[in-house]
DNA sequence: GTCAACGTTTTGTCCTGGACAATATCGCCA
DNA sequence: TGGCGATATTGTCCAGGACAAAACGTTGAC
């Protein structure tokens, strides 16, 4: 490897998603991040501060404060990333904001819909929308569109906005992190996709490296992707309306072919309380579930 | 609707792709754009700036310098974009990208796919991105999938990636202007969302407001979303795979049912050529073309 | 006439240091 | 315990200076 010089403020700014002037101001009032200069001035980042820089901003959108966090080392913020994850859980009454979207979604007033989505999800932080908003939003959804009180079209509004809001949040992470290596899809039959999407939502945010196929993968395709692909986990997403019977054969078969070393992630309500028929396979119950299965692989994994 | 006070420089970076200290610079030299300041000295910019911001931007992709444009009028601006277009920004040497991409596709190199994807998007500017690159490749990626070089799964991820991509920029788009205000959405047993998400792509930055219902909405819901909602174009799309004859009944019984202010846009491969069998539906052939069919509502809506 | 080399202009990005609005946190009192 | 000002923290904006990289124009040799 040749030594390399470091990075721009414009490279660091893209790879971290922290702003030039907020990496300056730090610098100015913490003495943090403190790179070298080139030639003429300009700043250079080294990997180590980048690396140290990514951490304090995924804790940042947790919840804590730069402050705090910006004396500590690499290695106490990653352990602080990944043991007290309450901060996600914690907390839970934002019933005003899920009301106003029902709200908009009744009235078709999809652009102040659109904007309220993003709004939401800018103040929240992506784990915490798709947990305390767009779950609970798409369960009311789902039975007030049984009952009758909204059509088809509010129903496909709302799929298209939400698709919008948590797909521009995804493609706005910089860095994607490394392990596990997470495929995301479903099987043939399935038409929903925001149970994927969610998923991806929860994951990419904790460094995982995602890969969504999309819905409808048929089962050898799954298997060819996840054999080439060094994958670590394969997910699939199975909404109310698919059969169990279909999800569980799929899951069965699907892995008795997979290697062994690869796991496999269902969840979504077509699988709620299935795990007693699906052995060696991690049934995701409930969204908030997803980062507790994350956990876990990541310390089994430590352990081998 | 009240008057809103104007955008801030952060929210013009976004709309536009200008930086803000290109915006701050471009003050200072040319003394363009010249926005109002809040209470506190802030930048305000007008609807107006931002808008010949854009044409600007735009220009600016096609190998025009800034102090050539900054002094021309948003109109002579608009007319350079239109005309010339094959002329001066004869540089549509865009095979070298879109190769690129497609062999990112066939290596499954997700993370540098999304990369370049997002990197060409910024380049070219979203409705140049769309026909230019977005829409030969889909023709690409579907010819090699019917002659078995890609799989299932490439196509897929592609799917998936240039979706995030096309979302998010769409998304970004603080205002949908006013009209014509524009359903998109396709007829049940239609899968592809694409030629849909590629069509929202062409008309946001036109100003139109769009609402997309996603695919597979049923015949009777587009009516009820067209007349309850003051709808002025219902526009359908339609991929290769769609039966012909469905697409022509469906169409005409829709066209019999909607009110005579409405348009009918029909676009895909699904109806390309098909304009003879559909009176009084505009058939869109080629994602180009959907410029026009807006620039033919608008000049209709003038004379009347 | 073509093309390479070199000086000039244009243009975007980076810099410093100051300021303030918005938000979070703390201390107080009911 | 819970509301509510005071205070501290934090991100974003501003001005104006500077310079590297790229575009442009000119010259001269072949």
């Amino acid at each position: 490897m040749t030594e390399f010089p470091g990075l721009s403020i414009a490279a660091v700014e893209r790879d971290t998603g922290l702003s030039k002037d907020t990496l300056r101001v730090w610098e100015r009032r913490y003495g943090f991040p403190k790179p070298l200069r080139d030639i003429f001035g300009e700043r250079l980042y080294s990997a180590a501060e980048v690396d140290k820089l990514r951490c304090i901003k995924r804790l940042l959108d947790q919840g804590f404060r730069p402050s705090k966090l910006i004396d500590s080392s690499t290695e106490e913020l990653t352990k602080l990333l990944e043991s007290p994850r309450d901060a996600v859980a914690g907390i839970r009454e934002l019933p005003s904001e899920l009301a106003s979207i029902l709200d908009l979604v009744k009235l078709h007033r999809s652009d102040a819909l659109r904007g309220l989505l993003t709004q939401t999800l800018m103040k929240h932080g992506l784990q915490q929308f798709v947990a305390a908003i767009a779950a609970p939003l798409n369960q009311r959804i789902g039975e007030a569109w049984m009952r009758g009180e909204i059509g088809v079209t509010e129903e496909h509004l709302y799929t298209e906005l939400l698709q919008n809001t948590l797909r521009s949040a995804i493609n706005a992470y910089p860095i994607h992190g490394l392990r596990p290596k997470v495929l995301l899809t479903t099987l043939p039959g399935e038409e929903h996709s925001l149970g994927l999407l969610m998923a991806e939502a929860m994951l990419v945010p904790e460094g995982a490296r995602c890969v969504s196929l999309g819905i409808q993968t048929p089962l050898s395709d799954i298997l060819l992707a996840a054999r080439s692909g060094e994958v670590d986990v394969v997910a699939l997403s199975f909404s109310a309306a698919y059969p169990v019977r279909h999800a569980v054969e799929g899951l069965t078969s699907l892995r008795g072919l997979l290697p062994e070393a690869t796991a496999l992630w269902a969840g979504g309500e077509g699988v709620r309380g299935r795990q007693r028929s699906l052995p060696n396979t991690r049934v995701i119950e409930g969204i908030d579930d997803t980062l507790a299965a994350l956990r876990e692989w990541r310390t089994a994994r430590l352990d081998n």
